[in-house]
RNA sequence: GCCGAAGUGGCGGAACAGGCAGACGCGCACGACUCAAACUCGUGUUCCCUCGGGAGUGUGGGUUCGAUUCCCACCUUCGGCACCA
């Protein structure tokens, strides 16, 4: 007897990782006679070493990439890096090491590493944003959309990190201490000039989720920070004859506001107070600057604020309401001022009383008693119909925003308006290490784009590494020293660079075809390929990259450069493996899996598959060394099923049948389970079919063509999963090269037929016996076997029954 | 407060569309193999029980012949947003 061959991983792995490549076996081409798949999984940032969070979001979106293949898909699966970024440039100071070749050379590392988990990326296709090749065109792409009108330079209180030493975008600023998404500081302001995407300028199109299937997770939260409103308009007179605008979601309340509140620092406040309180107005403006963000937005601090003095008149009743200041009216949204209605505005209400100011009723609930602002103790948000509102008093509670918002346009006075949560992007970064932003400062003609034939505006390698709040490109003595493209004349460069996050709008384009040197991408590469299929990555980009990206998207889409209404068709966000002790990975807390030590240990494929198999890939959670135990045993009783002789025997035809329904039945399940994202469900339905074939081998079944079948199915169904053991199998068994490239099997449907079926037979909704019968039994056959039954009998007790429903195919209920 | 996701054995999880709750795996227990251990293989494993059964999918109701699944009201955990007018 031969001696059975050993399973040793790191024999095989290497072996066919070196064959794939150099065969070429994972090249995507532009195929017109084929349907394309472009799978896209997000690209990392090269910090040193591909954790096991990387192998989390891969190894599905690969074995997934796999399955579309073999069901015939000419599927592009690529991959880079967002090379771009901070962490580079701490490292050059902490270290002395330049962040240009930190960046590279962990790149090359993770590039092994990536290559030693067996996917099916096409190298060919990599791309780096830090090559000047790419940022190229992330210059070329500002320059675009400035020409178009969506970027701008304005000077503001903008969220500044003091420990990054640089400006954060809104949307990387995080929790309620507002701190810096990357290095967790809380942030502070500062007034700086910076550069904005008009990202509010999508703010609408954002919202519209029709064309995607994204999760209803991602929509939420993409929905929830963009945050409309819908409200009003209405233009309120200063005493003195300035306009005041405010907005306001209530209009219907308007004839409730009993005084105006303005945040600290509008334009207005000045020229409002009067003189007698000009003293307590500096006063609490100085206060209020000083103050934090945070302190600023504690909720459960006390509501304070001065009166100016001043006083605006209501335009709908020409009533003259005193104009105060406050810090819980805010500059950053609508027009930072407020008309203020306290009896329906629990923040007024609390305003109002603490000052003395008169709470007025304008809007009676149906469901509440009559409300009296002298005793209120609450303020009442609730709509209901309008009162004490002069002509639009008794205006039912349905009707009244509508009605009001008639009055005022008829008026003059105001008029139906949204207000956003979004704020334009902020891109400005005062760093080095990203892509420049291609602008020259001349004296007369101020701020002119660097000529696309000049581009890309090469980062300089010699530069010195100083914390200093400053882009060190500033500090360089020559870099920013040039001239105006316009006028000849000595001109300054921008010395600060992109968010990284600019970068990352587009990479999926620049994979398309990263050598090309006309444009971003090559547009018959674009035709092909585009849009995205489907795109996997962590749900913690919801409201930064994935916002972005649909931004960038629409404005390409709309200057003409890239097509249709959305970039990435369908979403799927993966969960975070947790360490074993149920906390998040963190190098301080010792608990991090290496998946390094892992494939030295088990082997990719096991990593692999229990990567897959561990958790709900959606929801992820702890890892577990023990659980993995399972995954190593299956990929080696696979191994030693498909590598031992089987003897061939006599089988009892049924079991023979039952092979082929186990085999159908569990290929319907795994062909479902890929195509649904529901990971985990693959590798189970594969080991209860091997449990099976272990057990029916021993029926004699070995040498029938029944099992031939069986194990063909097998290794192409746990090919996408285990790519190596898979091909190892393959071909120890003699079949032709490679099993990757092989049709995914089809479904024998009468073969996955049942026709001896397992009926439920229940008395009361109560399960009390079991009864064998064919699949194709009658109805009146069922019901008369279920009621012979003794165990019925008994439990009928000689009742007659009253009703007995009978599910095909499933179970009978008689009710007694 | 608002929005979203999730609550099922000791653990991870399964149950396609309202029809056998706990597939598959980990762990554990016992047995076989072994001088022994590991590996491997086999059996068992929701809880209670008077061995007839009874209870059971976060809680309380409801719809239904029948609910982990649908409806209503709550509770808990996680994530996001938040003096947003």
């Amino acid at each position: 007897m031969k001696e059975q061959p050993v399973y040793i991983p790191a024999e095989i792995e290497p072996k066919w990782q070196a064959k794939w490549e150099a065969d070429g076996l994972y090249h995507s081409d532009i195929d017109p006679s084929r349907q394309k798949h472009y799978a896209l999984t997000m690209l990392p940032y090269p910090s040193g070493d591909l954790h096991i969070g990387h192998w989390y979001a891969m190894t599905p979106s690969d074995s997934r990439a796999r399955f579309m293949r073999m069901r015939g898909y000419n599927v592009v699966f690529p991959m880079g890096f967002d090379a771009f970024g901070l962490p580079a440039e701490n490292a050059a100071i902490k270290r002395g090491i330049h962040p240009k070749e930190w960046t590279y050379s962990n790149i090359d590392r993770m590039r092994e590493q990536l290559k030693s988990m067996g996917t099916m990326i096409d190298w060919r296709r990599e791309a780096i944003s830090a090559d000047p090749q790419y940022y190229h065109w992330s210059e070329w792409f500002f320059t675009q959309l400035r020409k178009n009108g969506l970027v701008y330079r304005k000077m503001s209180p903008v969220d500044w990190c003091p420990h990054c030493n640089t400006t954060l975008a809104r949307e990387q600023v995080w929790g309620e201490d507002r701190h810096c998404e990357r290095c967790g500081t809380p942030v502070i302001k500062k007034d700086l000039e910076q550069w904005f995407f008009r990202t509010t300028q999508y703010a609408d199109e954002l919202l519209d989720f029709s064309h995607i299937d994204w999760p209803d997770r991602v929509q939420a939260l993409q929905t929830n920070w963009i945050g409309r409103s819908d409200g009003t308009s209405v233009v309120f007179f200063t005493e003195s004859g300035d306009t005041l605008d405010i907005f306001t979601t209530r209009p219907d309340t308007l004839w409730g506001a009993t005084f105006m509140v303005l945040a600290p620092e509008h334009p207005l406040v000045g020229k409002v107070t009067s003189k007698e309180q000009k003293k307590v107005v500096d006063a609490y403006i100085h206060q209020a600057v000083r103050q934090t963000d945070i302190q600023r937005e504690a909720l459960d601090k006390d509501k304070t604020g001065v009166f100016t003095g001043g006083y605006a008149i209501n335009p709908v009743n020409n009533e003259r309401i005193p104009i105060w200041i406050a810090d819980y009216v805010l500059m950053t949204y609508g027009t930072g001022a407020i008309m203020a209605v306290p009896a329906h505005d629990q923040r007024d209400f609390e305003f109002a009383r603490m000052y003395g100011l008169e709470v007025r009723v304008v809007i009676q609930p149906d469901d509440t008693p009559a409300l009296d602002g002298n005793s209120m103790t609450e303020a009442i948000p609730a709509y209901g119909a309008m009162v004490n509102s002069g002509p639009l008093s008794d205006t039912p509670a349905d009707l009244a925003f509508d009605r009001t918002i008639e009055f005022l346009e008829e008026s003059g006075i105001g008029h139906f308006t949204v207000n956003y949560r979004l704020r334009d992007w902020l891109i400005s970064r005062q760093r080095y290490w990203g892509a420049p932003i291609p602008v020259i400062y001349c004296p007369v003609h101020g701020a002119v784009d660097v000529p696309e034939d000049q581009l890309p505006v090469m980062l300089p390698d010699d530069v010195e590494w100083l914390p200093t709040g400053e882009s060190p490109l500033k500090l360089h003595p020559t870099w920013k020293y040039t001239t105006c493209p316009l006028c000849g004349e000595p001109a300054e460069r921008e010395t600060d660079t992109m968010d990284t996050f600019m970068c990352s709008s587009w990479y999926h384009l620049r994979y398309l075809s990263p050598e090309y040197t006309m444009g971003p991408f090559d547009p018959q590469e674009y035709d092909y390929w585009m849009p995205v299929d489907t795109y996997t990555g962590g749900i913690e980009h919801a409201t930064m990259h994935l916002i972005y990206t649909r931004f960038f998207h629409k404005a390409l889409r709309d200057i003409g450069v890239v097509k249709g209404p959305e970039p990435m068709l369908q979403l799927r966000n993966q969960g975070i493996v947790l360490g074993e002790d149920s906390e998040k990975m963190s190098k301080s807390r010792g608990n991090v899996i290496a998946p390094d030590n892992l494939v030295a240990q088990y082997g990719a494929d096991t990593v692999r598959a229990y990567l897959v198999f561990f958790a709900r890939w959606d929801l992820g959670g702890p890892w577990n060394s023990s659980g993995i135990e399972g995954s190593v045993r299956w990929v080696r009783r696979v191994w030693n099923l498909f590598t031992e002789p089987v003897p061939a025997g006599k089988p009892a035809k049924h079991e023979l049948r039952s092979l082929r329904r186990k085999v159908h039945q569990t290929l319907q399940r795994v062909t479902h389970d890929f195509e649904n994202f529901e990971f985990n469900t693959i590798i189970s339905s594969l080991m209860e079919l091997l449990n099976e074939m272990y057990r029916l081998r021993e029926q004699g079944v070995g040498g029938s063509s029944e099992w031939e079948e069986a194990v063909d199915i097998y290794l192409r169904m746990m090919a996408p999963v285990t790519p190596h053991v898979a091909e190892e199998l393959w071909s120890r068994l003699g079949k032709p090269y490679s099993v990757h490239t092989q049709p995914w099997p089809e479904v024998d449907e009468s073969a996955a037929e049942e026709e001896q079926i397992t009926l439920v037979v229940q008395v009361n909704g109560k399960l009390r016996d079991r009864i064998d019968v064919p699949a194709a039994i009658s109805e009146a056959e069922a019901k008369q076997l279920a009621l012979a039954s003794s165990s019925i009998q008994r439990h009928l007790d000689g009742r007659e029954p009253k009703k007995v429903i009978y599910v095909p195919g499933k179970l009978v209920n008689i009710v007694g």
